[in-house]
DNA sequence: GTGGTCTAGACCACA
DNA sequence: GTGGTCTAGACCACT
């Protein structure tokens, strides 16, 4: 599990360092029950303050995606989805996909790229192969 | 071509005009070679500083979208997408299709939202002629 | 609307000033659509660092009591409480009932402080009068 | 006497188990005179340190709801609340009550909650006896 | 002029 | 040794 962190993006640090361990979250390189690495080292691993990865745990503890304990440090929960959860998600679903298909990218590839992210999910439990590409 | 914007909204009111410019770029609403409200008019219609309007036209800029003229105002472009466009769309697509995944939304579903989305746009399938459609 | 802030207490200062703003709430001195005073100028009033007010604030925002807002500072909404409010908010009036309880208060009297206590909310819209205490 | 805890709550251990004890005495599950389990034991029992129980047991010491020997160990002892108690817990009391007022709920239903959850305490309505139950 | 982000570092609470 | 709190102050984004 790293990080890459692009200080001079116009995406905050915390949000950057968030958006990546929900990645590895959908990728299966954190499942629940994994534990984070404590918000000191991770930051001084990666050069930023304490306080940035902080808020970036702390995001992903609103969130109902990790848990954060005095002792244990932080770990991974998963907890169900809120019923808002689904509505927002398609509102910024729209516009991410609208402005591939204003590009002038055809749909059919769009949802290709989102078909092969998909299944880059989870490998190790393989929950399904949404492609109806060949294999073997 | 109507937008709603939501003042109490953490989404900056100038990205969310971009993105309902973007969203009417999809639906057809709006078409390459169509004018934009002039920047002032626009601002007085919602009640928002015409800078605020300014930043999100020039987002659509930058982003070959729309092109500016002192004279004509604004006008759908839609230029090519640029080399890069393509990969740094896919790791925002991984984050937010991630971000459904981990909440448990299956990726069958996921996909179903994203097929509707994108048969959302452009209506009657007419996504045939997204460059090149507007001039003598 | 005044703080009253104790920096040697057990509780932390960011939830002081929560607990008071929630406590001016009630008693209608703040009032939906009301503003809060600016963060740093709050700060500055008390002789805490605005992070701290900050702190209170977000954690305001996240109960669904203010919403933060770039060009307006921070106002009241009041959004109605979330299904888990009830249960969780019993938990903690159970401990706080038992507190009393078992130094010895007899419960009529503990009623009749809640009784006070509720009165003196919102006294401009005169709910209604809890106690069944004569009045001239 | 069952405790229940939640080492992943936000509420920190020691003080779980001095709620729970507080409510325990509330319900008449515990009477003065009353002995409690041994720190070490019931640190053992729950899987938590030592050091955790002990802290918890000086919080209700310092509360003057037990008392500290070291041969008999903790027992029940229920003193009088002091002067500056009425004070502070109609302070806390003020801001539990606030918080469920704000968010919308009646204060009929506010005190039919309260209610409930006083008559719930010493069954029977035997709260007489709170001080010298216990002797030879 | 508002809130937001980030850094730097001290001290404390919890287990 | 973990996260939490608080301070101090710089710089940026939004309107």
């Amino acid at each position: 599990m790293l990080l890459y962190l692009q200080p001079d993006s116009d995406v905050p640090l915390y949000q950057q360092i968030r958006d990546q361990i929900v990645a590895g979250l959908a990728t299966g390189q954190l499942s629940p029950g994994d534990p984070l690495p404590p918000i000191r080292q991770l930051a001084a691993d990666f050069g930023v303050h304490f306080h940035t990865v902080n808020k970036a745990y702390d995001l992903l503890r609103q969130e109902g995606l990790i848990r954060l304990h005095r002792r244990t440090g932080a770990v991974v929960v998963c907890e169900p989805a809120p019923p808002e959860f689904r509505g927002q998600w398609r509102e910024r679903a729209r516009v991410l996909l609208a402005e591939a298909f204003v590009k002038g990218i055809p749909p059919e590839e769009i949802l290709a790229e989102c078909t092969a992210l998909l299944n880059s999910f989870q490998p190790a439990n393989a929950h399904s192969d949404l492609s109806g590409g060949a294999s073997t």
